[in-house]
DNA sequence: CCTTGTGTTCTCCG
DNA sequence: CCGGAGAACACAAG
């Protein structure tokens, strides 16, 4: 699931690749995905460089060469967004390495090609990710919708504490809400539950000062160390180079349901459904 | 029926 | 009665 380390290990590897490369022509395989009018949306980007990649929680919004044109590009569970430059080109398409998706497969939805023969892929086997053009004005609503980015400087322990304020919610779906903190998906959301010892129901109104400090942190640290390792791949997920990410190992309870607990030793880590989604916790260590 | 991100709809409460 | 909050549900495809 691309939550904001795996975005943001998406838009770090782009960046390096495809800016102010003039678009040569657009595949779109999957017209599903194009959630603006097609003919219009060939027309803006045909000719047309990214200027920019920006991300703000899980979305991305590419700033286009021209101006009051921005695309967005929304990878929801089963997104991927693979670069291949002209070096690996090969009859049909771009063949890969081991361990690599091959480019293109019966995922792939739409190819840009770019003026210097590089090509950039967007697979989505579940046909949930969305790309779509829209002007500064769509833009700014749309991110004007999204709570504060965890690595914001204004993200303090003291701006976390007043954003929880005395909710009686379950912390758990209060943290996987964007309009509150952008980027959370399931996966650290129960990561950062499990760094802070608290069982993902707790309400709200009842976490002591120690505990939100220590849950502020684990927000920071596990989504910190997600990056470094280049984003987890649980199912689908891979980078811009088409590889998957090395946090999984990490993982101290997502995926882990009905083993032992990393930590305490003692524990086993349950699963419950909690606001319609998947939870995990260690029954011992996590109160 | 499961998976999760997100948008909509409904209810409740002040 | 209006607005906000939160919960519940719907939807996407395989």
């Amino acid at each position: 699931m691309p939550e904001l380390p795996e975005v943001e290990t998406i838009r770090r590897g782009l960046e390096t690749k495809i800016l102010n490369k003039k678009i040569k022509s657009i595949d779109v395989i999957d017209k599903r995905i194009v959630k603006s009018d097609l003919e219009e949306f060939n027309e803006i980007l045909l000719g047309n460089k990214l200027k920019e990649i920006n991300r703000t929680g899980k979305l991305l919004h590419f700033d286009l060469h021209t101006d009051q044109d921005f695309l967005l590009v929304h990878l929801k569970m089963t997104g991927q967004l693979i670069y291949r430059d002209n070096k690996e080109l090969v009859a049909g398409g771009h063949k890969l390495r081991d361990q690599d998706v091959q480019v293109p497969n019966k995922a792939t939805s739409i190819i840009l090609d770019f003026a210097d023969k590089s090509k950039l892929y967007f697979n989505c086997q579940r046909k949930f990710g969305y790309w779509k053009l829209v002007d500064q004005e769509e833009l700014e609503d749309k991110l004007n919708k999204f709570g504060i980015e965890p690595f914001d400087n204004k993200f303090t322990l003291q701006y976390f504490t007043n954003l929880l304020g005395s909710r009686q919610t379950k912390i758990k779906p209060f943290l996987l809400d964007q309009s509150k903190i952008a980027g959370i998906g399931n996966i650290y959301a129960d990561e950062a539950c499990f760094f802070a010892k608290i069982n993902p129901e707790r309400r709200i109104n009842t976490l002591k000062p120690a505990e939100i400090k220590l849950l502020h942190q684990g927000i920071k640290e596990v989504m910190d160390k997600a990056i470094k390792a280049g984003g987890t791949t649980f199912r689908s997920f891979r980078n811009d180079d088409g590889k998957v990410g090395n946090f999984t190992e990490y993982l101290k309870v997502y995926g882990r349901s009905g083993e032992k607990c990393l930590r305490c030793g003692q524990g086993t880590i349950h699963k419950i459904k909690l606001g319609g989604r998947g939870t995990s916790y260690c029954n011992k260590c996590q109160h």
